[in-house]
DNA sequence: AAACTTAGATGACATTTGTCACTGTGCCGT
DNA sequence: ACGGCACAGTGACAAATGTCATCTAAGTTT
């Protein structure tokens, strides 16, 4: 599993966080094969992940966004605030605006789609470990700076509406009166162009915003 | 690569279709761990994996089903079709039941779900190449046999309306008077035990009816 | 032929949703 | 001290949505 030899001269030590099994033990396999990356720990949730970063101490942290218990975005936060050496790669199917700035605001180092050619991969494990930043070309290309446009509480009305909550229902909720609701729903409509609620929600979610 | 020895004696010819590469790539790499199991060609989308197992001819086909120009529901159809002796294994992100049962409906012999362990796939692949049924212990246990109670119509409706298109415009889309389509929209939604539209959208979605 | 089913339509009605104008409060930056 | 902004609310109105009973014109069954 590591012809060139050389066993521990400068292997790169990296963890990996994907809630999807299959694809997480995959990942592993295909880093396994470079001969200068070790896979320590595999995590299927974001506070595993917490845990065996603070405790393995990887040069490299490979992490999905949407998990259970923390997202991506937040275990890279949060081990910016902790100021663990370690680098954060995110790799998502995401390519969502929103997302790709919440990633670099919280000090990643790497975002990457899960539709590049897995040859990168290691490519760019090797790079962020040396220090560089590594930004899915398609994403770099600014543009997309757009910023969300929405208010916090236009936000949640919005998230709970895309579910198929009425307005009532949301009120209730979040300790609103009914007609604030739809005032905040109104405002974020003209605010994304759309039509209705449900559009606007799925404008919002498109574009990283919610 | 291939620990155990053995070459060329019995392996398994694998092609593998998944449109994330990321995916693709590591799959690949897990399975060419395995000294039984060959990967000989993988492919991005549907139609580019049809002619690669037409000309390849391999045993085992794994697929995702979400991908450009055919699906893999579509391709193990086509696969039964044209008797090639594939068999076909789908692995994908969605328990939902209408997806199982349109994947046994096209002759596949495997339904997987990408959140199983890693180390598991070689094994369903050895089983299903030794003519054996494989299918996700969570979905096997019937309960999911409940079958779609929506009418073809009901089903367009509430796909559109799903995505915030408003009941006018539905109506124009389908050539059917606006009247027509709110009736219809209101049989789905007391057939899914909704509140709306767009909840029962989200119900038909979860069971892989729309 | 009578009975039944299905897709599509109408009209009436209550409820929900979306819009607007306008009133406050508190916080932040200058 | 002032303007701007996020937050929260009210009231009123128009438009969209959801529900129901009822109707017609095919097709199918029996």
């Amino acid at each position: 599993m590591n012809p060139a030899g050389k066993e521990n001269r400068r292997t790169i030590r990296v963890v990996i966080a994907e809630d999807q099994g299959m694809v997480l033990g995959a990942l592993a396999a295909l880093l396994e094969i470079e001969g200068d990356i070790s896979v320590v720990t595999q995590c299927r949730d974001g506070s595993e992940a917490l845990k065996a970063i603070l405790t393995a101490k990887p040069d490299v942290l490979i992490t999905d966004i949407e998990m259970p218990n923390m997202t991506g975005l937040d275990l890279a936060a949060e081990l910016k605030r902790r100021r663990t050496g370690t680098r954060v790669i995110i790799l998502t199917t995401f390519a969502r605006a929103g997302y790709l700035r919440r990633a670099l605001e919280a000090g990643a180092s790497g975002y990457l789609l899960k539709d590049m050619r897995a040859e990168e991969l290691a490519e760019a494990v090797r790079r962020v470990h040396q220090g560089l930043r590594v930004i899915h070309p398609e994403l770099a290309t600014e543009a997309w700076a757009e910023p969300d446009p929405l208010t916090d509480r236009e936000r949640q009305v919005l998230r709970l509406a895309g579910e198929g909550r009425a307005s009532a229902d949301i009120a209730l909720e979040l300790s609103l009166s009914e007609g604030t609701v739809r005032n905040y729903l109104s405002e974020a409509i003209s605010k994304l162009g759309a039509n209705n609620r449900v559009e606007a929600a799925r404008i919002a979610r498109t574009r990283g915003w919610l």
